[in-house]
DNA sequence: AAACCGATTGACTGGTCAGTCAGCCGACGG
DNA sequence: CCGTCGGCTGACTGACCAGTCAATCGGTTT
């Protein structure tokens, strides 16, 4: 029989609700009561499941980050141009916003903009991230699709830099984050990064 | 008689020295203990000048953000291409970080990047900045030196968010923040988002 | 049916700090 | 020489909350 089972898994259930509240109040704002509330389970059992408060965040960053790292080695394994990587790299990011867009406002306001405090835990897996990036740059550059006098990791950063402030510019209501929007923020920060402003 | 006149200016000190203590240890983690020790003073004159923890880094960051928004204003009003005051903006806060990096670490990490908690009470100081990097493009776009095919706003996002990931990472030592990199960046974001990575 | 065991509960504790406040000190004026 | 006034001091308190733990529950095994 399947002897173990619980009826949900309430672990499951505790991540989910900690995305919510995280996203609602903030990590520092928020109490591991408010979790153990929001997922309708007692306050212990966080601490069955999760060894404190910040292990709860750290493993809703590794899992959706490990899916980013995978989505950018894989568009680079693809055969297109490296515009086209990026492009799907772009489309990747903005799509998870749209797909959950909870969980990437705690993994980028309380993560990978807060290199201070998690971040630096994270550090070398947001690293891998930008070189990445870097890396299909270089390849553009090698094959002569892009122009060789800028660094890559500097074309990288500055690349993952526009997605993430745009994402921002949702998440805080400054921009407005339409379907429509999404599906345009794709194309145009690849044209913008890769056509530049001026005409051509 | 200059019947006031402290020797030292305590207020400035209390200031200066919650500059370092924060950037040290991120503004969370500071007690305010940690302020009056670095700074030399009791503690109990931090609640003197300040109304609480919170009041002194929006002091800091208040100081700081109005010479921004003045700069930005002002390289707008001189007569120039969008690209060279696209070129001004970026020199200021690069040289901003040149000359006082562990003031730009405090307000890039703990209010700029940190919308949820600061941030969010400055939200229309930070979003001031945005408006009028966009204004540049808009009129770039006007006389046609820009494409507009690009929302303003979009491409101001997009500018912005490229230095400010460049300043994480010099601050978090991701890249390399010699006096040297430091001059190429102010030509490099621009020439990144005036011409594009794809050769002309 | 008894022993077992992991899942679950929530009251409690220990430590941490932000902010308060009663009073000290030294300059200046009377 | 005394009063007073603002800058300044730092011990203290009240609130808050992460993390602990002893106890209970419900299903499985022997």
């Amino acid at each position: 029989m399947a002897s173990k089972a619980p009826p949900i898994d309430k672990r499951r259930q505790i991540l989910d609700a900690a995305i919510r509240v995280f996203a609602r109040q903030g990590f520092h704002a928020t109490r591991v009561s408010d979790i153990a509330d929001e997922a309708g389970v007692a306050y212990g059992l966080v601490y069955h499941y999760f060894k404190s408060k910040e292990e709860v965040l750290n493993e809703l960053f590794s899992e959706r980050w490990s899916l980013l790292l995978t989505a950018i080695e894989e568009s680079d394994r693809q055969d297109g141009s490296p515009r086209e990587k990026l492009g799907a790299v772009a489309a990747f990011i903005v799509d998870s916003y749209r797909h959950d867009p909870e969980l990437m406002k705690v993994i980028i306001v309380e993560v990978t903009r807060a290199a201070n405090s998690f971040g630096r835990t994270h550090l070398p897996e947001i690293r891998r991230a930008y070189e990445s990036i870097a890396k299909i740059v270089a390849e553009g550059q090698e094959q002569g699709a892009f122009r060789r006098d800028v660094d890559p990791t500097f074309a990288s950063m500055s690349f993952y830099g526009a997605i993430e402030q745009l994402l921002s510019g949702w998440i805080f209501e400054l921009i407005p984050a339409s379907a429509a929007d999404f599906e345009q923020a794709k194309d145009l920060v690849v044209a913008t990064i890769c056509d530049g402003l001026e005409p051509r």
